[in-house]
DNA sequence: TCCATCCCTTGATTCCAGTCAAGCGCCCCG
DNA sequence: CGGGGCGCTTGACTGGAATCAAGGGATGGA
C-alpha cells in the first residue's frame, strides 16, 4: 500500500464535517483525544483507488472531499457497486473482519480521506465511550443501508430502483448544503445501472422516461428533479394521481 | 418488549457454541468478565418473533439453538428476507445506530438465544480488548455477508442465486457438525424466493430443473446435494463439462 | 384420525429488462 | 481547432422470470 506523498497533519475539531464524522457533545479534554484519530490525510486522484480487493487493512477513512464507489467482484468477472460514498462517510468497514480489504474504493472524482489506523480507533475507543459508541453506530448504520439496498435489489422494478437512487443521492447532497432539486451526478450509466442491478441502457431509458413525464430534467449527468412528489410515488408504488 | 419466564443464567465459558460466539485465546480472568455479557437466555416459540421492526433496541442475541429470518419491509406492504440466522449467528445487529430495530427476526424454528445487553458489551469491550475487536469483526462479517448477498441479487440468475444459496447454506451448517451434503431446509420457497430476489414458482422450478440434471434430490424441504461441484460451476458461470 | 390450511409443483401466458446494434454528441488531448 | 474515444441514447428483438391458474400433497390442530 503506497502512501501519497501529500500528506498533511490536521486536526478534526476545526473540520467543517465534524458534525457528521463525529461524535458529539464531547468535551474538550475527548476532543483533543480524537483528534489523533487521523493520522494523516491523503489526496486520491480521480479514477485511481484508495485500496482494492486483497490488500492489507490497516485504516478506516473519512472521506473529506470527493465521491467513491465501493464495488465487490467475482472470479468469473462478474462486479457490483455496493455504494456511493461522498463528504463525511467512513469506507473500509470491510476490512475488519478477515484483515484485509474485500472490495475496491474508486475515487470518482478528485479527493481527499483521512486516514484513521483502526488500532488507534480501537485504543481511544476504549477510553472515550462516545467514540466507542459512534464506531458501533457507523458500522450499524452501514448494515441498515445495506439491509434497504438490498430491498431495492430483490424487489423493485427498474422505475423504482432508479427513483429511489434519485431521492437517496439528492437528500444526502442536501443534508451537506447542495440544493435538494439538483444534483450532478459523479457516475457513468454503466456504475448506476451495476448498484441498481440494472443494464446501463435500461438505467437511460428509464431516465428518458422520467423526462418524457416531466418528473426530471436529464443533460448528460446534471439532473434536476422537477417532482420529488412523483418519484416519491414511484418508490412508493402508488397510483399517479390525476 | 415482554420477557420470556423461562430464562435461565448460564456460563459461556460452558457453551458448546463459544468458539463461534467469543473470541480465542482468553485468560481465565478474561472469560470470567466475558461471561457477564449474557444476562439471560430467552425461549422463541417458531413463528414468534425475537424482535419486531420499530421495538427498542436494547441488547444483540446469539442464537444457542434455532433458527431464524430477517426481513425489513416498506410501508407499502413488500418486503424482503435479509438473511437466515443460525446457532452461533448474532442479531440484532441493525438496532444499534437509531436505538430501535429496523428489522424483524422471526424465529422459524422453536429457538434459544441468550441475551446480551448492549450497553454491557460496551463496558467490557472497554476492558477486554479481544471482546472489544470481536464486536467489530462480527459487525465487518455482517457488512461483507450483505455485499455478497447484493452481487447475488445485483448480478446474478435464478439457477446462480439458488445454487449459492445452496452452498451456502450447506458449508455454514457444515462447520457445525451436519452433513456436507444433506440439509432440512428450515424455509418456505416463499422465504427463500424473498431472500434471493425470485417468486416462489421460481425457487421451486429451479428446484425441479436441479433435480432433473441429476445436481441434488429434493424431498420437500429434504434436500441432498448430489454433486457440489455442479453448483459451484453454476454459481461461476462456467460451462458445464461432458 | 380427519379435516383444513398451507405449501409446493406445474402449465400457459405475459411482460419487463437484457441483448444486440447503430449512431450521436460530448469531452479530452494532441 | 480537430480527431478520437468514451459515454449516452434509441430501436428492434429476445429471453427469463413474473403472473395467473389449477391441482396435489404434506402437516398440524381439533
Amino acid at each position: 500500500m503506497q502512501m501519497n506523498p501529500q500528506t498533511i497533519k490536521v486536526a478534526c475539531s476545526n473540520c467543517n464535517l465534524r458534525e457528521l464524522c463525529m461524535p458529539v457533545g464531547l468535551t474538550d479534554e475527548q476532543v483533543k483525544r480524537i483528534d489523533n484519530v487521523v493520522a494523516v490525510r491523503r489526496k486520491i486522484k480521480r479514477g485511481s483507488t484508495l485500496f482494492r480487493n486483497g490488500e492489507q487493512f490497516t485504516s478506516l477513512f473519512a472521506i473529506r472531499t470527493g465521491f467513491f464507489k465501493t464495488c465487490v467482484a467475482t472470479e468469473d468477472g462478474r462486479d457490483q457497486v455496493t455504494g456511493f460514498q461522498m463528504a463525511g462517510e467512513i469506507i473500509g468497514l470491510d476490512g475488519i473482519v478477515n484483515d484485509h480489504h474485500t472490495c475496491d474504493a474508486v475515487a470518482l472524482e478528485d479527493a481527499e480521506v483521512c486516514v484513521m489506523p483502526f488500532d488507534r480507533i480501537e485504543d481511544i475507543s476504549r477510553e472515550v465511550n462516545a467514540l466507542q459508541h459512534h464506531v458501533h453506530k457507523i458500522m450499524s448504520r452501514e448494515i441498515v443501508r445495506e439491509h434497504g439496498v438490498m430491498l431495492l435489489l430483490g424487489s423493485m422494478r427498474a422505475e423504482e430502483r432508479l427513483a429511489a437512487f434519485l431521492l437517496n443521492l439528492v437528500q444526502r447532497l442536501h443534508a451537506r448544503g447542495f440544493s435538494q432539486s439538483e444534483l450532478v451526478l459523479r457516475m457513468t450509466r454503466e456504475e448506476i445501472g451495476s448498484y441498481l442491478g440494472l443494464k446501463l441502457e435500461t438505467v437511460s431509458r428509464t431516465f428518458s422516461k422520467f423526462v418524457d413525464d416531466g418528473i426530471v430534467e436529464v443533460k448528460q449527468r446534471h439532473v434536476r428533479i422537477l417532482s420529488p412528489e412523483a418519484l416519491k410515488r414511484i418508490v412508493n408504488n402508488q397510483q399517479a394521481c390525476h
